[in-house]
DNA sequence: TTGTAAGCGTTATCAT
DNA sequence: ATGATAACGCTTACAA
């Protein structure tokens, strides 16, 4: 266990401790010869200076927290890939915290990071949350937070997100363009940002084309598999609908097994696309037809922004959001 | 940014700090009038202990490192999974980092963790590491390391994986019965445990079955996509297999874009089987046979390993391998 | 150019 | 039962 700090180098070379301290930040008024001296041993030692001894002095601890509602999810995972690109890059560590959409252990994680353990935030939140107190609270606490996917509307920081309505509309537009009548939508939590602009493209968009929206065909389904299995065979065995446009992957799967089961086919009976970023959405049976995000591009950019407010003291974390665009990925599922 | 420390709590309730933290702590002699003071003040406030301070006495920082290779990836997020379902219970903080299959990146983050940043190691090696020195280094620092999939077999501790073998053994076995005369495997690095074993699997079944392995049919691919597709393609279109082995996922869906675009039909023309975590195995055109693996179980039982270590004094990480049973699971790909 | 010493927030030892 | 104090490893005025 013993390991090599400061004070054993400074015995070993026979200097101070604050000389050899210096000397390791390349100060100004070290000796070249000294600096020489102690850069060497300590890459001969491996020395890595006690990150939490210099947390304690300098208030920073060079990790951010990414606060997401699950991992197994193809979304979050290529965010998280986006996220530890630029963290490796600035040399940052990643805690990972899931809510499992439980907004209680939400709470519970923007507790401990009150402590110093981050030294910012980057969040999507649970489906379940509908208080934003505990984020202004860590906000309050001088914690930069950056929203991303599932953000808080009014919140004084930068959000990153995809153009959700847009992509809601041209999902919903596509269905129309090949020829459905009766469009579906199954929607994620109306609480969530993500959720309510989805909607609200599917929405417009029958609006703009003609058709009446039906409260029946707009189904919010849940965080339980079982339940959402449920509503989406009661959706398919009474109302019928001949488009389904699924707010997330998960959705789009269930409707898939279910079809299966009822007997309905893909794209005949009805078409479906969803947002996804399913990498095998080309080989299902039929293939998807997606809305693919920008996952990676997505977590690049809201820890490119952390992180620039936490190495920059003069950047203040703009209130404005950013958008990156989505692409319609057009398959088998919604042929004609 | 003020925070709520032990010396603010002592100020306001005009006690001295050793008493506050006495309290905190629930220490014996502290009266219990003046533990419910502390309590609840530390409670009204939401007092955290800086984890940096705590650190720097008592060597522990309740956080765990886990090294992955890649995140994309549902067998490694299902492990994260189970790593974090344990964390979570015990009250650790989970580190994620990715070597991104580059040992000069693992080694990197050996390095940055012997200077206290986590209390134990959960690791998977990346299929560039030949030498495990690093891992080694850190262990002898006093880092408890627990290796999961990707092992190395003669390390001294505890090592958790699937049955590489004997599914290998299955997976080839399978093939055989479903009629397939030229059996190809898509092995993963034989540097790798997982790769090692599963073709090993894959050699001994042939044998077993009368079949003379044939060093064209056994395909060792890489991490690059490209690279992979070439191999593929080479091997569907001079040796002509008439079933396929996939060690990893990947592999099996290259396998399946590669078949479609050579109008090859699965399974009329090659079966296909693979290890996966795919939730869409079933979905696929034709559903995919896979040897689904335990991921969330081991990870699971890692981390609890893990953190045993770390909680309890006198245990010992034991010199032993965990093997967590995999599931053969039969589909379409693999019909006769 | 180098060294001394204080202090970051905690915990633990030893007094009181 | 409570308090004073040193120490963990590091950074940084300030002194030499």
């Amino acid at each position: 266990m013993e390991s090599v700090n400061i004070k054993k180098l400074a015995q070993l070379l026979n200097l101070s401790i604050a000389t050899v301290s210096k000397a390791l930040r390349d100060s100004y008024d070290i000796s070249q010869e000294t600096k020489d001296r102690v850069m060497a041993l300590a890459k001969e030692l491996n020395y890595q200076p006690n990150p939490h001894a210099s947390f304690l002095r300098k208030q920073n601890s060079k990790t951010i927290a990414v606060i997401i509602p699950e991992i197994a999810n193809n979304y979050f995972t290529l965010a998280i890939n986006g996220i530890e690109s630029v963290a490796q890059e600035k040399g940052y560590h990643v805690i990972i915290y899931l809510s499992h959409e439980d907004y209680n252990r939400e709470l519970a994680f923007t507790r401990l990071l009150t402590s110093g353990r981050a030294d910012g935030v980057l969040i999507s939140v649970s489906s379940t949350t509908t208080d934003y107190t505990h984020l202004h609270d860590l906000q309050n606490k001088g914690l930069p937070i950056v929203f991303f996917d599932r953000v808080c509307e009014n919140f004084n920081t930068v959000k990153v997100t995809t153009d959700d309505y847009q992509s809601g509309y041209l999902a919903t537009s596509h269905l129309i363009d090949q020829g459905c009548k009766r469009i579906a939508h199954l929607a994620i939590s109306q609480s969530l940002s993500i959720g309510n602009k989805r909607a609200k493209g599917y929405i417009q968009a029958l609006q703009d084309n003609g058709f009446t929206p039906d409260e029946s065909l707009l189904i919010e389904c849940t965080n339980n598999e079982e339940q959402d299995a449920t509503l989406i065979k009661e959706l398919l065995q009474q109302q019928k609908p001949d488009g389904i446009f699924a707010a997330v992957e998960r959705y789009a799967i269930a409707s898939y097994e279910l079809c299966e089961s009822l007997g309905l086919n893909i794209p005949e009976d009805v078409k479906v696309i969803s947002f996804s970023n399913l990498q095998t959405a080309s080989l299902l049976n039929p293939s998807l037809s997606t809305i693919t995000q920008p996952a990676f591009e997505i977590g690049r950019e809201a820890a490119a922004m952390l992180l620039k407010k936490l190495e920059k003291k003069n950047f203040q974390l703009p209130d404005e959001s950013i958008v990156i665009q989505s692409k319609l990925i057009t398959r088998k599922s919604t042929m004609r």
